[in-house]
DNA sequence: CTAGGGTTAG
């Protein structure tokens, strides 16, 4: 019979082939075998964390050799929290500790104050710092502090709380500092905007290596300069994959996802290795700008090399699917992951919610609950849910979502919360309930609350409110051009010319400019319409959108029409060349399938 | 065994 080898197995499918051979020839309590394949799952890109967990709990669960290497591999994953689950356990059940332990149990630490912030949880990163220092304490107690990589932890848990003052006590205490050492230093001056400390230790290490680089690297892709960045990554002496990583979520976020792509080709030509967080990032710039060929090769080379699509690449995918309207492939990704972090959720229900499937949305909330496990639903899920409410006038839903959200789970709604429930109430001809809200809200002086109203009464052909809203723009935030189209519109509905051609005059004596352009156009296309101008193309194109629209708006009424053209004809030509409309234009005559969410004009 | 790079928002 073949002996599996297992420091060479190549899938999941191996590990479980091995594993019958090992059950059936009587090893299965074996310690050191079982650590391997316990090892293998967990560690492995290959593996299953989820497998090793099972591994994991049908042992007595009491070698400390096993212990550490569940809570590293946790340590690294969208759930470090188990980790720390694992540690208490230990500590619970007198399972001996030892360096190794500390320094994994150290990083999870770092990693969950990470995941906190991420999600605005300044209580969730409060009590892990606390846990933190609790381990320190025990540290100190067991005289495991000489370790260096346990110093080197200390350090990352620190810096990561912004006890910038800690780490610096701690790092010159040590008696063998490291590049390692050197580097998370600098790292705890970057995160605390201290670039003055982080440039005079970048200067006083004894040797720099490729993250030294990196560290400086990443300091300008988090201030958005990435022209400062990308002089870095041409100048840094040495580079590695994770330089190119930075370089490209630098592009993804100042949303340039055209550039990250080509950098994405070009880091081949280079011969580097793409990673996971390489394809994590450009799944990102595929799902913005609705390139489903790309991702989707992608996730076909993925499965192919037997990468297992979980955690942060789990959710990567299933957004990307979810934003280009592929649904049920989505759907497919999010049911073969074993953990499914909150985000993962909140992707799915985003997905249906915004692709017109608001009933599934909210039963996927309804089975996010009945899942038993640790993910509980975040401020993210709620706008998703709202969203989902707001487009099929879910009211009940909604208001119920909207007060559970604060009673049950004690989140406080923000403007983006507000700003759904706003369009819910007012898309939906609540508008004197929309308006209350606004005005009891803490976020009333916010213009984008305004303009949804404003929005609701021109729909509803609200002419008090829709002036007074209007006013209140006016007041908050002067000269927009759409506010006038909308109010103009309004007074057209109601054939009220005088104000009409009032507005209009007023307008133009403000000196606004009527940009044309839709809700996604200058977010999604930054770089392309730059180089457009307005030709006799264009404009040929512009008027055939007009009389295209004029015809698919049947049921809409030809005055509120009419005046848009007015507006627009008007006000448009006097435009700086480098206007979109002509991108615009071209998009929506020619149903552009690299834009899934549709490209509304705001005059239809 | 270590640092640097990664997710969701009308």
């Amino acid at each position: 019979m073949m002996i599996p080898k297992l420091h060479r197995l190549s899938c999941i499918k191996e590990l479980e082939q091995a594993q019958a051979f090992i059950v059936k020839a009587g090893f299965y309590n074996h310690i050191p075998i079982i650590t391997k394949l316990i090892a293998f799952s967990s560690l492995s890109p290959l593996g299953s964390l989820p497998h090793a967990c099972a591994l994991f709990q049908e042992t007595s669960m009491d070698d400390s050799f096993i212990c550490n290497t569940m809570i590293r591999a946790y340590s690294n994953t969208v759930f470090p929290l188990k980790a720390l689950l694992i540690y208490n356990r230990m500590q619970r059940m007198d399972v001996d500790s030892d360096h190794f332990t500390y320094n994994f149990v150290l990083r999870a630490c770092a990693r969950a104050i990470k995941c906190t912030e991420m999600d605005d949880q300044c209580f969730g990163h409060h009590i892990i710092s606390r846990k933190g220092s609790e381990i320190h304490a025990r540290i100190l107690k067991l005289g495991f502090d000489q370790d260096h990589h346990v110093q080197n932890s200390l350090l990352l848990v620190y810096s990561g709380s912004g006890l910038v003052g800690f780490a610096r006590l701690i790092f010159n205490e040590m008696t063998v500092k490291t590049a390692v050492s050197w580097n998370i230093m600098m790292s705890a001056y970057n995160r605390v905007h201290d670039y003055k400390s982080a440039d005079v230790l970048l200067e006083s290490m004894p040797q720099t290596n490729a993250v030294s680089w990196n560290t400086l690297l990443a300091r300008y892709i988090r201030l958005n300069n990435l022209v400062a960045a990308r002089k870095v990554f041409e100048e840094m002496p040495e580079r590695d994959v994770v330089s190119w990583n930075s370089i490209i979520s630098g592009y993804v976020n100042v949303k340039d996802y055209k550039g990250a792509l080509d950098l994405f080709h070009s880091m081949k030509q280079w011969n580097i290795r793409a990673t996971e967080v390489t394809f994590i990032s450009i799944l990102g710039a595929c799902a913005e700008l609705g390139a489903l060929e790309i991702g989707k090769k992608i996730h076909d080379s993925l499965k192919e090399k037997h990468y297992r699509i979980e955690g942060y690449l789990g959710n990567a995918i299933v957004d990307m699917y979810a934003k280009c309207g592929e649904l049920g492939l989505a759907l497919e990704v999010f049911n073969e992951m074993e953990m499914k972090p909150v985000s993962c959720w909140n992707a799915m229900i985003m997905g249906l919610a915004v692709h017109g499937h608001c009933e599934r949305a909210l039963e996927m909330f309804d089975s996010m609950k009945a899942e038993d496990g640790d993910h509980k639903p975040n401020r993210i899920t709620f706008i998703a849910l709202l969203i989902a409410c707001s487009h099929k006038g879910l009211l009940a839903e909604g208001r119920h979502f909207f007060s559970l959200m604060v009673t049950k789970y004690k989140i406080m709604p923000d403007l983006k919360h507000y700003g759904c429930m706003i369009d819910l109430l007012s898309r939906w001809g609540f508008l004197e309930e929309a308006y209350v809200m606004i005005k009891t809200c803490p976020f009333s002086s916010c213009s984008v609350l305004w303009r949804t109203l404003l929005g609701g009464c021109r729909l509803h052909r609200h002419v008090e409110l829709g002036e007074e809203s209007f006013r209140k723009l006016a007041e908050l935030e002067p000269g927009k051009d759409g506010d006038y189209v909308l109010l103009s519109n309004i007074y057209a509905e109601e054939e009220r010319w005088d104000d009409v051609e009032r507005l209009r005059k007023e307008m133009i004596n403000y000196g606004v400019c009527k940009k044309a352009g839709s809700s996604h156009n200058s977010r999604r296309h930054g770089e392309e319409e730059k180089g457009l101008r307005w030709t006799l193309k264009s404009w040929a194109l512009f008027s055939k959108f007009l009389i295209y629209n004029f015809q698919s708006v049947r049921g809409a009424q030809p005055t509120a029409f009419v005046t848009n053209c007015f507006f627009m004809g008007f006000s448009c030509f006097p435009l700086e060349p480098n206007t979109n409309i002509a991108f615009v234009c071209q998009n929506h005559m020619e149903m552009n399938p690299i834009c899934p969410k549709s490209v509304k004009l705001s005059l239809a």
